[in-house]
DNA sequence: TAATTAGTAAACATAC
DNA sequence: TGTATGTTTACTAATT
């Protein structure tokens, strides 16, 4: 009977399903097919390809750059190689295998073609830090090239003055000078070969880091320096951009509009400003001092406070690190080496993308996150990855809830019978009703199972069930009960329950008649539920300890738990090793990125893993009733829980008073909710 | 394999 | 009369 007239009524809407359903299945086809190649690339993809064109364009500001840089090098070292060759053609014998790999190979910074470069952003195997260590490294590197090149280039001044002065003194060579400038020019080339050789090692260690990858027969352009080629109006609202939030007394001394922005490139033209760029340190063993931080005073820290770029008695400018007692030394570093020019502003260019860089990578990481959440949480919900079907689509008799469930369950892969189709196509926080069905008959709810506390999960991924179609991984029971706890005076009307479940989760906004039937199913099938007839009508309270005794679960005790923190633990394990690598790494904590995995698995993992602590918090204090936090409910049963002490083992219910309690502040301003209308416009 | 639990559907009753 | 609320039954499926 019950199933014929179902079926009838089935029918109707399954008309209309299926023809949703239609749709759905060609769209979850073709997502299947692009996650044929891979389980969780699907949901990359679109984080990668943002991640990728915005990437892709800071690239090409550095290309263009590079090339202005390349066409001026070529330039001036054909010019170089003119007047050596004019004026001095003994040693033109000599200096063109100098030269020629001085000024285009050593004094690149960096001997990464752009080529590479893309291909590595392409890979997207850098993750945001990473990034800025290559950038630093590429700035640090810059310096030297930049230093050494001033360095050359004054020899080279030196050499041809020294040349002069012999042709007009006679034209008589003088030994002695000459092997003094043979001398220099061959320690010269020392430091240069040192200094390519420390990029070369740099290349290594990013090969060896998989960060690059150089085919042999590549060939290589020379990355040049970002500093160079920049245009001067550019450069001045740059610098403007950058120095607007300094202080007044650095607005005055770096007073600097005078200087020469027109040289665009690091000329003679400006040695003595050039000459205060690079540290010290620096120009003599070829590499930048790295010094120890200094343990500075107090009013450093002041003062550190107040200068983002100060801070531990040590210059914070990117790539300086220079070592300042105080802050008025700070002060004069800052105008004296990080004046206005060109190397500053380029380093400040660099510094905005790498900013812009991270902040959009954190959005898109964000929205990464959410889909990963979508898709692992449906998969959290299957029970095992069993080659049957888990549903309806495997069941021959329910032909007309697979006809009613079809637009959810139909499409289903055998293996992925309740998982969503994760909404790449729609952008990962934009997921739709028709890609996010996971819907059909769940037993049991894995955060149920493993004793997840449901405060605590809702609570955490509160924006992602509000927004996101997936279903909550726990029993109508269990959100039944969460509702009426969460509510001030733990006791909400049936309505007021219907609201919270609309409200708090974007599932429960669409199939309403199921889902309502089913909750008022539950609160009368379940005794933990009570009725209290109330002024204003009957309210729903939850009886705590008929609410555990629903739920006699081996799952609990110590070992049991420990098992389930296990097991979710094995589930954890490499997201916690990628994330401990990552900030091992990087020293910046739950930030990784897809070299070290995935970085919102990362966010999920230690979610999990507070998760798990939290559970394990709760069952050690389980057995103290000096919990600060403890609830009404409780307070409503005291003789029952003396009488009756809770099973140790049992967990959940003390579990979740527990983290009511703490949890409910942030559902405060959730608390308009009571007064909300029913959210029926959407079924 | 049986018992338990959960989800879904539906019939029915009652109150407003 | 329609709707909301509440109860109950039946069935299926997952889990233990």
């Amino acid at each position: 009977m019950m199933q014929e007239s179902g079926t009838e009524t089935k029918s109707n809407g399954s008309a209309i399903q299926n023809g949703a359903s239609g749709g759905n299945h060609l769209l979850e086809c073709s997502l299947r097919e692009v996650r044929s190649n891979g389980e969780t690339p699907s949901v990359e993809i679109g984080a990668a390809d943002l991640a990728h064109l915005q990437q892709q364009q800071a690239l090409q500001v550095a290309r263009q750059l590079l090339l202005q840089q390349q066409q001026q090098q070529q330039q001036q070292q054909q010019q170089q190689q003119q007047v050596s060759g004019i004026k001095s053609p003994k040693r033109n014998d000599k200096q063109p295998a100098l030269q020629v790999p001085v000024s285009v190979a050593m004094m690149t910074p960096q001997v990464i073609t752009p080529q590479q470069m893309q291909q590595i952003l392409q890979q997207q195997v850098l993750t945001p830090q990473q990034l800025q260590v290559l950038l630093q490294q590429q700035q640090a590197l810059m310096l030297q090239q930049q230093q050494l090149q001033e360095f050359y280039k004054k020899q080279q001044e030196q050499l041809q003055l020294q040349l002069l002065q012999q042709q007009h003194a006679g034209k008589q060579p003088k030994e002695p000078q000459q092997q003094q400038v043979a001398t220099q020019q061959l320690a010269f080339q020392q430091q240069l070969l040192q200094m390519q050789q420390l990029q070369q090692q740099h290349l290594l260690s990013l090969q060896r880091q998989g960060l690059l990858t150089i085919q042999p027969g590549q060939p290589t352009l020379p990355l040049q320096p970002l500093a160079q080629g920049m245009i001067p109006t550019e450069l001045q609202q740059l610098w403007k951009e950058v120095t607007s939030s300094h202080t007044a007394e650095e607005a005055a001394s770096n007073n600097h509009s005078s200087l020469d922005l027109s040289t665009t490139c690091v000329s003679s033209s400006a040695p003595s400003k050039t000459s205060l760029i690079i540290n010290p340190h620096a120009s003599t063993n070829g590499q930048l001092s790295v010094h120890t931080p200094k343990r500075e005073s107090l009013s450093h820290e002041e003062h550190s406070h107040s200068h983002p770029l100060y801070g531990h008695g040590v210059c914070k400018w990117p790539g300086c690190e220079a070592v300042c007692e105080d802050f008025q030394s700070f002060l004069k570093h800052l105008n004296s080496e990080h004046a206005l020019d060109d190397r500053s502003t380029a380093q400040c260019r660099v510094q905005m993308q790498v900013v812009q860089q991270l902040e959009l990578q954190l959005a898109k990481d964000k929205e990464r996150l959410q889909a990963m959440m979508t898709h692992l949480h449906v998969k959290s919900t299957e029970p095992k990855a069993t080659p049957q079907p888990l549903n309806l689509v495997s069941s021959v008799t329910l032909s007309k809830t697979a006809s009613e469930a079809s637009p959810q369950s139909l499409p289903h892969t055998p293996t992925t019978p309740t998982a969503p189709i994760t909404p790449v196509t729609q952008g990962p926080s934009v997921i739709t009703t028709t890609s996010m069905h996971n819907v059909g008959p769940i037993r049991r709810r894995y955060s149920d199972k493993y004793n997840v506390p449901i405060s605590s999960d809702i609570a955490q991924n509160q924006e992602f069930y509000k927004n996101a179609e997936v279903r909550p991984p726990f029993t109508y029971a269990s959100l039944i009960r969460q509702a009426i706890l969460e509510s001030p005076e733990k006791q909400l009307t049936l309505n007021e329950i219907y609201n919270w479940f609309t409200r708090m989760f974007a599932y429960f906004r669409r199939n309403a008649a199921t889902w309502k039937n089913a909750v008022r199913h539950n609160l009368s099938l379940h005794k933990c539920f009570v009725r209290v007839e109330n002024v204003k009508g009957a309210v729903w309270t939850v009886d705590e300890l008929e609410f555990q005794k629903r739920r006699p679960q081996k799952i609990s005790g110590n070992p049991s738990l420990i098992k389930n923190i296990q097991t979710s633990h094995t589930y954890c394990t490499p997201l916690n090793a990628a994330l401990q690598a990552s900030m091992a790494e990087n020293s910046i904590p739950l930030y990784t990125t897809a070299s070290m995995g995935n970085p919102t698995l990362g966010n999920l993992a230690s979610a999990m893993r507070e998760e798990l602590n939290g559970a394990m918090e709760h069952t050690n204090s389980n057995g103290s009733d000096s919990s600060p936090g403890r609830s009404p409910m409780q307070a409503m049963h005291p003789v029952h829980v003396k009488e009756e002490p809770l099973d140790p083992d049992e967990n959940e219910g003390p579990l979740s008073l527990v983290t009511t309690a703490n949890h409910s502040p942030d559902f405060d301003h959730d608390r308009d909710y009571e007064d909300e209308p029913v959210n029926e416009d959407i079924e």
